[in-house]
DNA sequence: TTACCCGTTCATGTTGTGTTCATTTTTAAA
DNA sequence: TTTAAAAATGAACACAACATGAACGGGTAA
């Protein structure tokens, strides 16, 4: 799960994208809405979470101008206090949902999830193909009831995979999803951690859980 | 167990925080009616302290608007003798109970929990992870039948981690949870103090006790 | 005042993860 | 069968994340 965070409150940036890493999303952080504009149109992200007031572009521009490229990537907007009364005019723009700031980060967290279930991205905190089930919130996966032990990039890995049962998932498409924008794509990086997370659920069986369509990708069949 | 107070006597306000505090609640306060609403639906409270006279917002309204949008959250109205009359009003406002100013702090404090217990945000009072035991009234936790000295803060710490078996708890949840309002989040105070943690609970098995999940936050299994 | 406790910060040590790279194995096409 | 590209594999390294010990300072009680 992929987001871009637009404040030019470098602070409330840089707690927002720890927090949500935390939470094994990919965050970035830009800090006008110029360079959030570049980069909501130059990237697919599942979330976007916008200041209301930035200098030179708002917040509200910035929405209204992704909606005028019929981007529909969910929009959750963050206001002041007393910038309230703006909500329906962010509503109405586009945005889906709004956070009055200061706001507690589980209150955040909370809506965006609310918001990419919402919108068909998250779905279900559990997600199960076969023996194999993963659990977001315990962050536990499971296989033939034996817990597997997964670091964070693993995790985030198996993760996308399942949520795309029977497709075929490119390297570039786990690439975008898994990492920041600026990544070095020439790399086997993306193999090595399918063979991590092969090895770990189970070390004979695992070339049979995830698949390799050669010339394209991987693929997790369900059933 | 984050709670909100809302009064505009700042003494009473100071004197309330204090004692909560010195019982392990994380506490925020407010000294009119607009600032409640607005902190109570910005941010995620177990228990809402309500005063019912306040200058232009009373604690009526605030409750009123609280459970006009659908806000469940327990809220305990604070009443002078001469406005007992208002008793009624306020339950039937949507307020969960009521106290008579001025009170005795221990009354305050054993509605409080009722309150809790009764909305099941208290649950049992009693926590219970294989060999470890927390009492959240007496404040005692033992380890194996051996008694184990926590301070405030390290009591808030286990408890809020006893109450999420096997969920990881990230470091911005435990901040939030621990913490007032306003807190700066580059620091490695949440280590330190799980650290502290494991140590009295028991120096070898500490570890085994709370998990480091790399990257996430701690995390303890049930059973 | 002095002494003490607790919450907090800081500097330093330790470890696991993310990443790179070189090499071997598999696969599909010539 | 041969060949080249794609994927699998194992090992090594760097660094960020975590662990740890010690020290500071404000508040409280003796």
């Amino acid at each position: 799960m992929r987001i871009l965070v637009v404040d030019d409150d470098k602070n409330l940036c840089g707690t927002i994208k720890r927090g949500l890493e935390e939470n094994a999303f990919a965050v970035d952080c830009v800090h006008n809405g110029d360079n959030g504009l570049y980069y909501a149109s130059s990237t697919p992200y599942d979330l976007i979470i916008l200041d209301v007031m930035m200098p030179l572009k708002s917040g509200f521009d910035v929405c209204r101008e992704l909606r005028s490229k019929k981007d529909d990537t969910p929009v959750l907007m963050l206001t002041a206090r007393d910038e309230i009364e703006d909500r329906v005019t962010g509503l109405d723009l586009g945005a889906d949902d709004y956070l009055i700031k200061p706001f507690d980060f589980s209150e955040l967290l909370a809506r965006i999830r609310a918001l990419l279930r919402r919108k068909g991205k998250g779905r279900s905190p559990k997600l199960k193909m076969g023996d194999l089930s993963l659990n977001t919130v315990t962050r536990e996966v499971k296989w033939k009831e034996n817990l597997v032990e997964l670091t964070t990039k693993e995790f985030v890995i198996l993760q996308y995979l399942m949520r795309n049962p029977n497709a075929v998932v490119t390297r570039s498409m786990i690439e975008a999803h898994a990492w920041d924008y600026d990544f070095d794509s020439i790399s086997n990086l993306v193999d090595v951690y399918i063979r991590r997370i092969r090895q770990k659920i189970d070390p004979e069986a695992g070339k049979k859980i995830i698949t390799t369509v050669r010339g394209a990708g991987y693929r997790m069949q369900k059933g």
